[in-house]
DNA sequence: TTGAAAGCGTTACCAT
DNA sequence: ATGGTAACGCTTTCAA
């Protein structure tokens, strides 16, 4: 038989409240007995209060929950959700808390939602989940705070977000490349249609993608690009089916092997720029030279690659997510955060060649 | 006022044991009772049974916790460890479980500790943790399955662990070299010594090392080099602060840039291997020409990098792991695996060149 | 400083 | 097929 509190209470000959004290409160009773409370649960291979029990009556668990497409095993491939899980990290680190991982594996939804429904948390950090899962109905109605790692299309004052102005930070890629002269521009990105396939498609308006960072982003390119007179249906777009470097290099090369092959291509993650660089390297293409390639996230790879691409604080921002959920802020309004972005210019955008 | 079972019990005139039912088994009543109860449940906005008292009532929690060691900033960066993590998070997923990670910072102990008193888990898996951590204390007293990432030092009966023969491996890696003429060797390893800095250190003997998988590697390394008459004290030891890319190169530094620069540098994991390739590269010296490089886990860049190292299965390890957990074998023996390891000999290593 | 009593929201068991 | 009752192990008033 294990152990309970009570055990230990009748070995010293106090009651249920005083042990409990002494693991909780440990101001609230004698030193001397306190000792002798400890000694005790020692003897009896006490362990301490179980955490189920007092989770359930404390009302509080002590861990946080990070809900994420995809398996577990693509998620740590992109540098930049590692990066946003490690802020996370260090934030419920210092609270004493742990980080509950919830796969919302996309064959088996349900799956995924009753993980939601299962989850032992305090609240629930939403990490690049689109929109219209089903998981995020349980996570609203369990009613736990709740912070997205972007900003939602639909905000209300209630809802907690950091992220940043993924149109305004778009726009200034494309201002870059129309500056310097592109007119012909594809872009490279993952969740333009629904299906997960991997070449060129075409939607009317950007309006109807459906995953809201993708649309934001690619409203923000075609805005900048509009000041080179590029408009929406000029664009080359070439969807891949997932945010991966290979699928990258796979998306690109709808682009890359046209006749009238773009001088730019814009991606909207690093990971898939990554990609296009290979598939530049593959053809003897000279990035920046002879085509020019954006991406966005600024991951630590990107140095390395001379990536032209949009830095946001990737870390910083998961640390303020798990602020958000550990310490809410009183001021409703320091709930939603926008971070700012930085254009940074390497090597892989240049002007275009004049023939 | 949250609505609990009670609540839809009440609305729909039922007992709570019904309406219970109707979540946990819903072949227990008829499908017309069960409609009308989710149906008020949706009504309601209740959001299912809540996680904490469920587990409390039925004793399982429904969830293993992963402990990592500060590392779990850099864990994530380390392909071995996502591998790993995927391993297990498979086998977990399969059992409906989820994956509670719990980060063990080093600058506050405490913290950690209490992350483990706290954690709600039906299992405990050790990753890399120190033998030394407090943490250790707390998964032994909580009295709740655990294993271990890797053999541990003191193994009892009761001990459930998946690892390799760390010292034959190591051993085969010291083989090689040794009978490719090299003499003058080099090693890049972190945990060398109890602080984390960079740079070159002097350990009397390999059982000064403190952390058991370092120190097996490196006893390995030595046994294997001794074949060419190399011995203990012959090795230069590179400590790396952390098991990083970045700080592989940095610790590689050290031992390149002697006047007498080493034939051979032997990295204890692929990461920093990767980095002392990329201090070779930065001095333009070709690998396994110039200078022989190995490294130990064999994760997916070091195909691409051309890296000789000892093959270990960790996704295999980690589902294992987690069925260690999951589903514990009768068979006491069964309950301490060890896995099988292959030295894969690519081009990062060759013989000596003759002056 | 210590103790008694009242739950926290479930589920398991035994009746009906 | 459905309901009553008793835990699960703890914390938290409140009173002594």
């Amino acid at each position: 038989m294990k152990p309970t509190l009570q055990t230990v209470a009748d070995a010293v000959g106090v009651s249920r409240s005083t042990v409990s004290n002494a693991y909780s409160r440990p101001d609230q009773l004698s030193p001397a007995l306190r000792e002798k409370i400890h000694e005790a649960a020692r003897r009896l291979g006490y362990p301490g209060p179980d955490p189920t029990a007092r989770s359930l009556r404390r009302g509080r668990v002590g861990a946080i929950g990070v809900l994420f497409t995809s398996a577990l095993s693509y998620a740590f491939t992109d540098p930049y959700a590692v990066q946003f899980l490690r802020g996370i990290a260090e934030t419920a680190e210092r609270h004493g808390s742990g980080l509950l991982l919830v796969p919302l594996s996309e064959s088996e939804e349900e799956a995924g939602i009753q993980a939601v429904r299962n989850a032992a948390v305090d609240g629930f950090c939403v990490y690049c989940v689109p929109a219209w899962h089903g998981a995020l109905d349980v996570t609203r109605s369990r009613g736990l705070p709740t912070v997205a790692a972007e900003r939602p299309a639909e905000v209300g004052p209630e809802t907690m977000y950091v992220g940043i102005d993924e149109v305004a930070a778009a726009r200034t890629v494309g201002g870059h490349l129309a500056r310097l002269g592109h007119r012909r521009v594809a872009v490279v990105s993952d969740f333009l249609v629904a299906q997960r396939r991997t070449g060129p498609v075409s939607v009317a308006d950007p309006a109807e993608i459906r995953y809201d960072v993708t649309r934001e982003r690619l409203r923000g390119f075609a805005e900048g690009l509009a000041e080179g007179g590029v408009g929406w249906s000029d664009l080359l777009l070439c969807n891949a089916g997932t945010n991966s470097r290979a699928e990258g290099a796979r998306a690109a090369e709808y682009a890359l092997d046209r006749v009238d092959r773009p001088t730019a291509v814009l991606a909207v993650t690093d990971l898939l720029a990554l990609g296009v660089l290979d598939a530049l390297a593959a053809r003897g293409l000279r990035p920046g030279r002879d085509v020019s390639v954006t991406g966005f996230d600024d991951i630590p790879e990107a140095t390395a690659a001379g990536l032209t691409t949009i830095r946001q604080p990737a870390v910083e921002k998961g640390a303020i997510a798990g602020r958000l959920l550990l310490e809410p802020p009183e001021d409703p309004a320091a709930r939603q955060v926008l971070l700012p972005t930085d254009l940074v210019v390497r090597a892989s955008t240049g002007p275009v060649e004049r023939k």
